[in-house]
DNA sequence: ATGTTAAATGCAAGCGCTTACATAGGCACT
DNA sequence: AGTGCCTATGTAAGCGCTTGCATTTAACAT
């Protein structure tokens, strides 16, 4: 019990228990292969020392880390939260560690952080939406990187997807805000740029508005970046313009708070004199007040799906396989039928 | 440009300059040494091959990572959030990348948590609070990875910190909440077993209790973990008893939250039939309604010098300095004087 | 020219692990 | 007892990088 001894390695619980680190590292990663008596040896060895392997040297040696890396747009709010969550559950319970890292919705920051994971010796990598240069597919390809897409649902892509019809979904919600009368409508959207959901979410709402005779160029659209501030900013904006949309439809529930808050602010009441409608179904959604009309996302259903097609790709080296899920209309009360 | 070739190495950089490996990785390390026509070749042949470092490899030779881990209770809430930004932005600008993880506040879970990450490599860790076994310290200790202790201050143990002092902060807002003339006061607070926080919270209120002539075990706690959903319940409970609080203070904004909404679930008017207090200030705290009357914490300004803190130990091997951070008592809506 | 010195580069030894292959017992048969 | 085969274990070759030390090269003074 020296005092200075630094972190034990394979080695010294080879000898500790009087075999060669070859068995030591199969007691550790095969039991089976290894019989009991010695399996014991080696165990009490390996507690008595205090050993943990080392991460960096059996990557190397093994080329699998056991390791699953994530880039979601933000961390900022809880859009991805649960979702995530469920993903890392399920991982978890299969042997995977996961690795998240936020791009703060610039492409750039991805494609780095994709090649840190990769360089870290991630086995495979989950990754937003779609939208991203052709050559980042390249690059992932090339290092026999498995790739699986979420949150968008896009059976044609050549990167497999475990997601939703973002337009279907949006569309959806904008056939019954027409329904109940509204025929001057706005968006607060994330930006589009590079973010194939708020693209398509817009497009649900424009061909919405075609599908009931109104004109898709009507729609008012605001593109921020997914803050509550940016969402109140937004519905200032909006509401300045002449007709004043009686509701608008927001790319994500943070946006929609926003502006129920700057709606406040400004003496609207929301719904009676302005709808609001979320998306995503946060926690969020229920606790402000009015509680929003938002579109339901199976957010742990999807992480949990994304984790086990991922991990499906990875031991199977199959190409993956696309599963679409459905989201679901949630009726609260930041909606209502238009009063004009 | 076969089509098959796999990841470019060291190697294959170093042949296609026509050097050897010792100076490509010279390039890429510490550029200065290596004269300007070299490494303009050099740095040419690594971006026409796409050359990425293996990260497990450079882990391995050079024994530092660049990389530091931070074990979170949760990431389910935004409590951590906005330090954890503020300390992975600080760490990014000095050139480490931050790997983090949560332990769902269960020990065991962050033991595991802790190997793991040093097993990765991790030049340092971000622990939070001062509450673990003592064996995780001398674990820390002989594998000689440093670790700083945020969200708690604490000068006189053994691990530095960089936070305030939890219970000095719940004393001030005790204080005033007892000022208002409020003298049935309850706590709905986190578990406090292994959560010097939660614990230092409850004795700040005890104290002011005593210290303003109330009997100290006159307070109601209930403890909870950190979600909406039970700070509702817990409020329920709470206010069963006889005679009923006149002021809930509650362990954190999330927790406050849910007794507000379970209060209004009740029938009961907040502030004017019950008064309920949080702590953090995290944004819920401005959007729910009534806003939240609650003590801020400097999370960004911890979260930095956490950061610089941290690696100043890494990088010096210095032992660390505590340094403590000040909170501050935010008035909104959520307390006013008792109307007994 | 030659020696002296410093700067640039190369050489090669690991870092701690996994795993293909080699080896050595053990057992069941003949 | 000999043969074959199966299983448990050992041997050693890397995995891709960094870095101390040795060597070469360049630069300058004498």
């Amino acid at each position: 019990m020296s005092k200075h001894r630094s972190a034990p390695t394979l080695d010294d619980v080879a000898k500790a228990a009087g075999v060669s680190t070859a068995t030591v590292s199969r007691c550790l990663n095969n039991p089976q292969q290894v019989v009991e008596a010695t399996r014991q040896r080696v165990l009490c060895a390996v507690d008595e020392l205090g050993y943990t392997p080392n991460f960096a040297a059996r990557v190397m040696a093994a080329k699998r880390s056991f390791t699953i890396g994530a880039i979601i747009p933000t961390m900022e709010n809880a859009i991805f939260a649960r979702g995530l969550q469920a993903f890392q559950e399920e991982l978890h319970k299969r042997g995977y560690t996961l690795l998240v890292s936020s791009s703060a919705y610039r492409p750039e920051a991805e494609e780095e952080q994709i090649r840190t994971l990769v360089a870290r010796g991630a086995d495979g990598l989950l990754l937003i939406g779609h939208d991203r240069e052709e050559q980042i597919y390249d690059y992932l390809e090339r290092q026999k990187v498995p790739a699986l897409v979420a949150w968008s649902f896009n059976p044609t892509n050549r990167t497999p997807s475990v997601g939703f019809d973002n337009r279907q979904a949006m569309n959806t919600l904008a056939q019954q805000v027409i329904a109940l009368g509204h025929r001057h409508l706005a968006t607060i959207s994330g930006i589009s740029k590079g973010n194939d959901r708020a693209r398509l979410r817009i497009t649900g709402i424009k061909d919405a508005m075609a599908e009931n005779g109104l004109a898709p160029d009507d729609l008012f659209v605001v593109e921020t970046t997914y803050e509550i501030e940016n969402g109140a900013e937004a519905f200032r904006d909006l509401m300045s313009y002449a007709p004043a949309p009686t509701a608008v439809l927001c790319g994500n529930d943070v946006l929609a708070v926003g502006a129920i808050r700057q709606a406040q602010e400004m003496g609207l009441r929301v719904p009676d004199d302005v709808s609001i409608t979320g998306f995503d179904d946060i926690e969020l959604a229920r606790i402000v007040s009015p509680a929003l009309t938002t579109v339901h996302v199976p957010h742990r259903e999807m992480g949990q799906k994304a984790a086990l097609e991922l991990i499906h790709m990875i031991e199977t080296s199959a190409s993956g396989r696309s599963v679409e899920l459905s989201t679901r209309l949630i009726n609260r009360e930041s909606l209502q039928a238009a009063t004009v």
